[in-house]
DNA sequence: TATGAATGAGGATTCATTCAT
DNA sequence: GATGAATGAATCCTCATTCAT
């Protein structure tokens, strides 16, 4: 045996420092999780980044997610699942107008998912969907699924109350879903890479809740949109032009 | 570089049994690459995948391309960069308005990019810009810049002709990029998980020429501007409804 | 070494509700630990596992026993090595027939070891032996060198006493010992794989101190033999069949 | 990074030899599995190690056997799996006395797999059966099953054609293999560990063939029997001794 | 040219052991 | 004494790339 003497001579392994801290732990690694994977990408994050940027070791992350893919797991689960809750909840106990709901739910999901670092998830499984069948499946359960059921249930009640035409509701749904997520690709893909002027957000997602209200309500309701325009503590946006 | 021979393949070799169309073989790569690349991504896609797909063996790949992201950089030549030089070239050497010129080169792209395999190279470059910095880089300088320029060359020849306002330049060519890019990213991520209705991604396009054209012209070229709606022999779509 | 204080568990301390029977730690884990190594093998016991399973934490493992390999030695220490140590007592303090002696001390064996757990350890031993060099050596000088000791020891007996003829000793010994690791063998490794009909090992053992002392007695001694069948409340085994 | 700057330096790495033998390569790994799987266990047995010693890399391996679990069983098929096939052939066509034919088995197990570095295996097996239960049960499966049917098919073969008594198979068949399995455990864990005489493999096989014999045949075959004495150009033993 | 056998760096995961509390 | 959170060495396996033929 080559006989490593070198290393046993000196303290080179200047003990490192154990901190015992196990209440924080699963936060501290799922936010670096969750930075990492959506800086690099599931697949080139290896796992002990993910411990180090945590301030941990390798085996520690294993403590507490026995692996890759149940962490990225947790990290959505934290971050869009426990979001879509929020919105069902939202739906179930608001009183007011189906239209004020609509506004509402949109501005929410800028302010919560759209401009966090949560977006970086939903890039991140329209981008790695097709390598990970199983994190796809997942995310197609946990995430797409109950979310449009969300919706539909949204637009759905404003049909019931009147307030909305007999629309087909997943054509809806999708229609409502689809600027959101290319919102998201915008920021985490070619805001990234691309130059030039960047388009607002906020802006689009206005111009999304106008253009939707528009064509969702019943002649009878059309009064009571103006009651959708953004809160002024909430969202203090510029009133959105809307054609004459 | 692959610098296909074509002079081999003449002259008398009287059965060249083994070797099917020698000169073939770095298109065929790049197609199986290319197919690969859009199905599985650029990770998740193993060498040896796209040469047996191409029918050649390992070997034969690095033959032709030094490794795996130079054959990633040159199926985005072949299949993006490309384009962007036709389009170029139909901009400097093209007659008639610009609102014509404008009208044309997006329903170019969506026929040559959008609705083949080429947009899948797009959504690609979303996704796995983030992973592969090289990759993305050498993107961003093949791809957004040249067809970043190339609408601005477009958009300007429009202002300097008097038929487009004197708009900020780099905002237009934002606005006419990112419905395509949209379309596409809809098309590779969402397709394949979402469920309901699909967007008629040709209504789009035409929509968004037409909301474009709208927008850019001088009041005087209005008059002009039915000499955009699509060509029949061209594009044969139903004339898209405009509002009223 | 353990060294479990006794001291400690009387004194005034009204009500160790936490920690049940301090001293009783060792043999617990002892205990745990003979369990697992016998059902799982060595390596792939989880010395947590072995904490789990003697109702304390991992760390509580390591205070009792420095290492893995150390805890097994401990195993082997009071299960197996103790045996010997009362057989070869047994030996020098036995002032019957050797033949009964002999008689006696295998019986016994099969008491103490062959029909316990602690007969596992056997196995355990053979089967890991050569994957751990270190306890093999340890095997061989507490427990191979001892018992064949202890075995030659009682052979000379009986040929110093003339009961026995002046065979070779190693010889006997080692015939002696082999059927009897044949069957811990056969109890542990083929009982759970094997069909069919399993071979009563009481009766092994009674053919094989047959058979033994039929070979090994004098002529003048062949009346003692007698003395050796089975005790009638020790182990009531129908006479094995002598041949004619 | 710590730039690494004397390894570029030189040709240090003296460039890997590479030998293209494809058709060797199986037999040379299976050789090098065999021994190190026999001379350290299965788990303790590195892949990289079976490689090396077999004079390839790590990936080379695997490019033969998908993983270290698929490579033992293939050891297993071609030691021991093909020594079944072999005897079941020789039962199926043998015109003999089955006397002669159970003598001729066994004699040839010993050969083929007692004395040969097969038996390793079969030691093996038996150690490492309960740390993977998927091992165990394929070998349960591929051997334990095939080789006892096999014998039971002899043991039918006797006493159909009138040669042995009508005993319940199953049973002989567990009385026959059992000392098989022990000559081989005594040989790969005692053999290593143990001192003073082993015992003669191949005298207790005689002692078996003849014990075994006389247990099964009827009355009017007892003649016959000499038929099995070893044939002395095949394994050219001393006649086992018979009590008179 | 073409092949495909060979290479080996790289990364996920396990688990014996340590140590702050 | 106990605890169990933390550590990191060790090992299986993948796959881009090389190179002898």
């Amino acid at each position: 045996m080559p006989a490593p003497a070198r290393l046993s001579a000196a303290a080179s392994t200047p003990a490192p420092v154990r901190h015992r801290r196990k209440g924080a732990r699963p936060q501290e690694l799922l936010d670096a999780a969750l930075d990492l994977f959506v800086e690099k990408g599931f697949a080139a994050t290896r796992s002990e980044e993910v411990a180090t940027r945590a301030g941990v070791s390798k085996g520690t992350l294993y403590l507490y997610y026995p692996s890759k893919e149940d962490l990225l797991k947790e990290v959505v689960r934290q971050n869009v699942v426990n979001l879509i809750v929020q919105g069902v909840d939202l739906i179930r106990h608001f009183d007011g107008s189906t239209s004020e709901l609509l506004a509402r739910v949109l501005r929410l999901w800028w302010q919560r998912m759209g401009e966090t670092r949560a977006s970086g998830i939903l890039k991140l499984m329209m981008s790695e969907a097709r390598n990970f069948p199983d994190i796809a499946q997942f995310y197609v359960n946990e995430v797409i699924h109950p979310s449009h059921a969300m919706l539909a249930e949204l637009v759905q009640r404003g049909i019931d109350r009147g307030e909305f035409r007999p629309v087909i509701v997943t054509d809806v749904v999708h229609a409502l879903v689809t600027p959101l997520l290319f919102l998201v690709m915008n920021k985490h893909s070619l805001g990234a890479c691309s130059v030039g002027s960047t388009l607002d957000p906020k802006a689009v997602i206005e111009a999304q809740i106008d253009l939707v209200l528009h064509g969702l309500h019943t002649e009878t309701c059309r009064a009571a949109q103006s009651a959708a325009t953004p809160d002024a503590t909430d969202l203090p946006l510029p009133k959105p032009s809307r054609a004459p």
